[in-house]
DNA sequence: CTTTTTATTGTCCCATGGGTCAATTCTTGA
DNA sequence: TCAAGAATTGACCCATGGGACAATAAAAAG
């Protein structure tokens, strides 16, 4: 297990417990067996190799497996959520915010085939998880009310709500499309895509108001 | 199991193979249990069960449990399929055959969450399984192909391609929302919101030429 | 009415996987 | 330096699951 230099970087107020530190070691490498295996070839015995330590340790951290792959999924959702904040704080317009959570949802580094396919595995088991159900919940509802912090400057508030519905369905789409057919749509394409939606959802509004 | 008696609908001109008809109710049996349980939880012993017939019967029929779900994959879009075929064949205008793809990828009856869930989980398996990759391909074109169809007789070829994409991922993406929270999306707002999307699209292409 | 396929079952085998536990090593704080 | 508590391991248990197989029942063919 390496070694016991205690890291800066972690947390440098309040010293991030040991158990902290395994906590998140053992979440990261659940996810990255997700991106291997799937669900359906996902273990405990992997996790552990993955991580490099053994079974009972990673029972030792986690009530059981299915509280660890629930875990994984809050890990996975902070660091996408991570990237749409960054870039949120810079946005200034409405119109900017809305590009902030498009680009965002499409970051180079995290738009990627393996990380589609542990998240794919992990949605396949919401349904039979309440928790991982309601982390599914929340993360739609923060995409969404961040979308409309946008589009409330942009459209009418029945627009508004119909629009952030077809976004974050575009982007899931778009997401599905790079897990099922890798290199079939780039990051560039994917933006461009959501952006031309926005912007003939808007034309179309527009051109009601206008006729009306 | 049930009677033996042949049933005159399957396939009047060469009765279908006895092996044909518990090849059929097997997949049925494997896709049912995928809605309840999930890829992770989906074994041939529940899929035998569901059938009501013994573990052997379905190593029978199907070399190993991949094969079974491969198959099941393959039934679940013939009936998908299907819907959006029916559709097609009574559509004139090149408008009435995007309804058609669309409005058939929303059936009532067919979008629901236990087949979304099902669906989900042959997806997330798709990365690992070369088989399932190549139906999914398939699937894919055949959709994208029948919404050219369309598309050619209302948008330049260059946008008629991404708006393809579009349509597909939108598509996918509103089912995934139905899987992912039930409920949150019914038939009509799924069917308006693709419809949107491509009346945006378009609008959108028609300013540009109207504007160069 | 045989003979030969085909359908079907139940049993068996063995690997794997989740989870428990006692024993051991490390860390830490007094 | 030592005791208390945390971290970590490996062995163990038991249920389950995938798959092989021989034995039986049922159809089909002759």
């Amino acid at each position: 297990m390496s070694t016991w230099i205690r890291n800066a970087w972690t947390d440098p107020v309040k010293l991030k417990r040991l158990s902290e530190i395994r906590r998140k070691e053992l979440r990261q490498a659940a996810f990255a067996v997700l991106e291997r295996e799937g669900i359906a070839g996902a273990t405990l015995e992997k996790v552990a190799a993955q991580a490099g330590a053994s079974k009972g340790i990673v029972l030792h951290y986690f009530r059981n497996k299915q509280e660890l792959f629930e875990h994984a999924m809050r890990e996975a959702n902070a660091v996408l959520c991570q990237a749409v904040i960054a870039r949120l704080r810079r946005a200034q317009t409405p119109m900017e915010r809305m590009d902030a959570v498009i680009e965002g949802n499409f970051e180079e580094h995290l738009f990627q085939p393996p990380l589609c396919h542990a998240w794919l595995s992990l949605c396949a088991e919401v349904p039979r998880d309440e928790k991982m159900a309601r982390i599914q919940r929340v993360i739609h509802a923060r995409m969404r009310s961040n979308l409309l912090s946008g589009l409330r400057g942009l459209a009418s508030p029945g627009d508004a709500d119909d629009i952030a519905l077809g976004v974050t369905a575009l982007i899931d789409g778009l997401w599905l499309r790079l897990g099922l057919q890798p290199g079939s749509v780039s990051r560039e394409q994917a933006v461009r895509q959501v952006k031309n939606y926005v912007a003939g959802r808007l034309a179309l509004g527009e051109l009601a108001t206008a006729g009306a």
